[in-house]
RNA sequence: GGGGGUGUAGUUCAGUUUGGUUAGAACGCUUGCCUGUCACGCAAGAGGUCGCGAGUUCGAGUCUCGUCACUCCCGCCA
């Protein structure tokens, strides 16, 4: 195998010669997209970073690098010296940039052979996930992944550069720190020079850029990685980014301002397309309502609508029952789908019984606007009235009920409206819908663990006119908390922290948290607070799940270079593994995995 | 922890409902032919632990039980 030459110096990459270059002496480098031997001449796609040209081998014009030439096969590396020449004219390819003319090679140099990939490297071709991850060097190799992920570094550079302008500050925080109280499970790093004690890794850097903004960095952001050992989902891996900033001196609304500018600048650099700022707002409280989820999809229409004051009477047992019991009825109307048949409707039950729906009652309005309806019997002709001015009902319409809970209502009542709309096609897949959800409760209240818990984390400030409350209807208290949506996705959250002792001892004393355990767990915050605190907030990114948005994937594994399977291993490398039994007793651990 | 889906050639899949001859297709690969293709074409060929393990049966890719992997979802993820 040769070398690389003196001579080799490339002059050009794939997608650069045009018909302008014609007659220029060119070096091009690449992999071999594909190769077309057709016994005189031989033509090689050649491949690189920015895209693809042809190459010709012609004996008339070179016999010993045609001759060569014979031996190359996909994937292998090349390097090419030859001269650009015009396609004829009935051979130009309009469906590529560099089309119009070709490379006629005189020298060959083959940098390296490869073996028959386990797939070819083609957007079309449809390769299953694990032999894509097994692969992963040959599946970035494909446009579409290569594209995201150059996509992503065009994005953190808008927002570095973004951020930078305005006059924040990169900060590294630490990986190896300690466990946080609550929260996700850590992933845990033992300490070989302290026996028996871990680090955990960081689920965030909270409390690090909490603290940042008591030494007076006043505007901190840092792209980091961040570890949650917890279960996977196409939008979440063990390990993911975040773009974490906090701010001094700030309210929400120069919060949301700096945030609104950031996503702005992304998505000019990457999809060159200005976005309508500022976002629109909604409370928790109108979004819970409306839409059934603190995420609403606001691509679409649809909204829900309570009934419960219209039913609470009704013959209708189950529904009258629900209301009684503090429950909720809510609905929605499906707009023109009174055609869904029987197992459609049993579909859209099974759908809703995930959310532990207990049932889902419908209602069909006929063309003749009379009712089919397992249920439309138990009401009387006033709130048959009622409900139909309410639920606007039309002929060719279906209405679906859920009456539960109020927190199963609104989840499954919500799933269900986003379902429907993607059976009944109304999600335009091209829109980007923003909203800020505001006001979200402070806590809630663990059913299991008997006691309230920080429904965003303990430090996040409480609404000033609601602090009285926090001793009397903890559960009232809204947050200075809000929460960045997009499409339906929860793109970012933060809030406004409570930046006085004083507060934070309250906060954490409705949380259950005694001093000995606050002081155990997060003592250092709560000295920090007393050494002279800004009020200060922020707020937090996913990376990840903005490019899985921004490139249209399904899966922010397909916007992560190396990224985990469902049960957080590497299919690539292996990982994880099982240590050396040296390894384990400098650690002083004790294994209980044992051969099976 | 729970529910659903998938697992057959290098790759993507069909075949499994109703057990029965030599397990097929496409792409890829190999060889030969071909001087204008660009998803080249033509001809021939190689390639299989039907995820793994038990069981039922005269006989299992197909039925039963178990198990593993990948995946979607619920729980979980402040």
């Amino acid at each position: 195998m040769t070398d690389l030459q003196k001579d080799m110096n490339r002059t050009h990459h794939c997608s650069q010669l045009r018909a302008t270059d014609i007659d220029t002496q060119v070096t091009l480098m690449g992999w071999v997209q594909n190769r077309r031997d057709h016994g005189g001449v031989i033509f090689i796609d050649l491949r690189d970073k920015e895209g693809i040209t042809q190459i010709v081998f012609n004996p008339e014009n070179s016999k010993e690098t045609h001759a060569k030439a014979q031996e190359i096969r996909s994937e292998y590396v090349l390097g090419i010296t030859g001269k650009v020449i015009a396609r004829p004219d009935d051979m130009v390819n309009a469906k590529r940039e560099t089309g119009a003319i070709e490379v006629m090679a005189d020298g060959l140099c083959i940098f390296s052979r490869a073996k028959t990939p386990a797939f070819q490297i083609e957007d079309r071709i449809e390769a299953s996930e694990s032999i894509r991850l097994q692969y992963r060097y040959l599946d970035l190799r494909r446009p579409q992944m290569k594209n995201n992920i150059i996509a992503r570094h065009t994005a953190t550079t808008a927002i570095r550069n973004y951020l930078n302008d305005q006059g924040f500050v990169d900060i590294e925080t630490p990986f190896l720190t300690r466990s946080t109280p609550e929260g996700a499970r850590d992933y845990l790093v033992p300490s070989r020079v302290n026996p028996g004690e871990f680090y955990a890794l960081p689920q965030s850097p909270q409390l690090f850029k909490q603290l940042l903004m008591i030494s007076g960095f006043d505007k901190y952001y840092q792209i980091v990685k961040c570890f949650r050992d917890e279960d996977l989902r196409a939008d979440r891996q063990p390990e993911f980014t975040q773009i974490d900033m906090e701010l001094s001196f700030v309210d929400e609304t120069q919060i949301m301002d700096v945030a609104e500018g950031m996503i702005a600048k992304t998505f000019k650099a990457v999809l060159d397309m200005d976005l309508k700022l500022p976002f629109p707002q909604i409370t928790y409280d109108e979004a819970m309502d409306r839409f059934g989820l603190d995420r609403p999809d606001l691509r679409f229409g649809m909204e829900l609508c309570e009934v419960s004051d219209l039913v609470k009477d009704t013959g209708f047992k189950v529904f009258a029952s629900v209301v009684k019991n503090g429950g909720m009825v809510k609905a929605v109307n499906a707009k023109g789908c009174a055609t869904f048949s029987r197992k459609q409707i049993d579909e859209l039950t099974d759908f809703a019984a995930v959310y532990k729906a207990k049932g889902l009652a419908w209602i069909k309005i006929k063309e003749d606007a009379s009712w089919q309806s397992p249920i439309a019997k138990f009401f009387t002709d006033q709130e048959q009235d009622a409900l139909k001015q309410r639920l606007d009902m039309e002929p060719g319409d279906i209405i679906f009920f859920v009456a539960d809970q109020i927190k199963i209502t609104n989840e499954a009542l919500g799933q269900l409206r986003n379902e429907l709309a993607r059976r009944k096609g109304l999600i335009d897949e091209d829109a980007f819908s923003f909203t800020w959800v505001t006001e979200f409760p402070l806590m809630d209240y663990d059913e299991t663990e008997k006691r309230y818990q920080a429904l965003h984390h303990p430090f996040t400030a409480p609404l000033e006119e609601d602090v009285e409350k926090l001793s009397s209807d903890p559960l009232a208290v809204k947050s200075r908390a809000y929460d960045l949506v997009l499409n339906g996705i929860e793109i970012g959250g933060g809030s406004i922290r409570i930046h006085s002792s004083d507060l934070q001892e309250k906060v954490l004393e409705c949380l259950g948290i005694d001093q000995a355990e606050a002081n155990d767990k997060f003592g250092f915050l709560l000295e920090a607070l007393a050494a002279g605190a800004p009020p200060h907030g922020g707020i937090a990114f996913g990376l990840d799940r903005l490019m899985m948005i921004l490139c249209k994937e399904d899966s922010i594994r397909n916007v992560i270079a190396f990224p985990k399977t469902q049960k957080a291993t590497c299919m690539l490398t292996e990982a994880p593994s099982i240590p050396s039994t040296a390894q384990l007793q400098e650690l002083s651990i004790k294994t209980v995995k044992t051969q099976e």
